[in-house]
DNA sequence: CAGTCGTGGGT
DNA sequence: TACCCAAGACT
């Protein structure tokens, strides 16, 4: 099958079957594809669109993002996952302003020179706001390739490198666009990971992975532990006033960036904690149920507990961080499991 | 280069 | 339940 042909069918199968009215499809601007493409790694079209609405709103243009403040960047963030996107998007968006003034770039050159922006996403970028010929290789397009050509390699650079020459070859000279969001279509829509619905694909009579009877066989998964458990401690501080001291997590590492309340460390007793950093046995120490929180590479067990100061000049002094009043504006990005906790035993009962 | 980085949804 | 995985990049 010649590769123009397979290109024919695909663009075929996009124009009656694609996805064509999601919210960053209505014109070029590559900030707003950018965005899209950001939020959008390994992250569901679903679980985006939400988001991407309330931040082009806030952050219309890029040079708006790159005058915000990191907090405010993360605040948007919260819930999405990943947030060393959110922090690298921040830190992109300076560098457009100080080296392409502020005019969002769409080669795929300057575009890998941003934080936060690969090979594929910069592909990406460059074909669906220029129409470039820029192959791309997510993984979508791992999936619908590696079956096509039933590529029975296990995931690494062998196979990526394999995968990329297919991309290449196949991508067509026109509507590179179109061929683009058709792949990745295609991938999200027919050529599902699980249940495949080959009787539609447009590639089923070429498809080698259907000759064999063995679509779910490809692509061959990656051999994965399962992820360690491991036991937080995070503690609920309130003052006679009813807010909640809340910290800001290093930059780096899990939750990296983001508003957090203080962890008290194993074989601490969370008054002592009190104590040694806020000069004050809490008025009231007591467990709350426990919170059973899964990240990718580990399980959260989280041990929360509420401590209430009595003190009306309760200040830590010692610790960085602030005083936040549930129901208010955040100081910045928040964990899930903090969300929840305000949302719930927390909020409902210090009010 | 293998490990790290969240969260939600599907099965 | 406990997996699997989803428009990857970074170290």
């Amino acid at each position: 099958m010649p590769p123009a042909a397979f290109a024919e069918r695909v663009l075929a199968w996009f124009d009656v079957h694609g996805r064509h009215g999601l919210p960053w499809q209505a014109d070029r601007d590559p900030y707003r594809i950018w965005v899209s493409e950001i939020m959008l790694q390994q992250t569901q079209v679903a679980t985006v669109i939400p988001y991407y609405q309330r931040f082009m709103t806030r952050f219309p243009d890029v040079a708006s993002l790159a005058a915000a403040d990191l907090d405010t960047v993360l605040g948007f963030w919260t819930g999405l996952g990943y947030y060393a996107r959110g922090r690298n998007l921040h830190r992109a968006a300076q560098w457009v302003l100080a080296h392409h003034k502020g005019c969002f770039p769409t080669d795929p050159e300057s575009l890998r020179e941003l934080p936060g922006i690969g090979r594929s996403t910069a592909a990406a970028i460059a074909a669906l706001s220029t129409g470039a010929r820029e192959p791309i290789l997510d993984g979508n397009v791992k999936r619908v390739l590696c079956r096509f050509l039933a590529l029975d390699l296990p995931p690494g650079t062998a196979r990526d490198r394999r995968l990329w020459a297919a991309a290449e070859a196949l991508t067509p000279t026109s509507r590179v666009d179109a061929y683009t969001q058709a792949m990745m279509d295609l991938g999200a829509t027919c050529c599902t990971p699980r249940r495949p619905q080959c009787a539609r694909c447009p590639l089923r009579p070429d498809c080698r992975a259907v000759a064999l009877n063995q679509v779910e066989s490809f692509p061959r998964r990656a051999v994965r532990r399962a992820a360690p458990e491991v036991a937080v401690t995070l503690l609920a501080i309130g003052d006679p006033d009813g807010r909640i001291w809340l910290e800001r997590r290093p930059p780096r590492g899990i939750w990296g960036g983001m508003w957090c309340l203080p962890e008290c460390p194993p074989e601490t007793v969370p008054a002592d904690w009190c104590a040694r950093w806020f000069g004050e046995v809490p008025a009231s120490c007591a467990a709350l149920p426990e919170i059973r929180h899964v990240l990718t590479h580990r399980r959260l067990r989280v041990q929360p507990w509420q401590l209430q100061l009595s003190s009306g000049w309760a200040d830590p002094g010692l610790r960085e961080g602030v005083w936040y009043q549930s129901g208010t504006m955040p100081p910045g990005g928040m964990v899930k499991p903090v969300l929840d906790l305000l949302a719930g035993p927390i909020g409902g009962v210090q009010g």
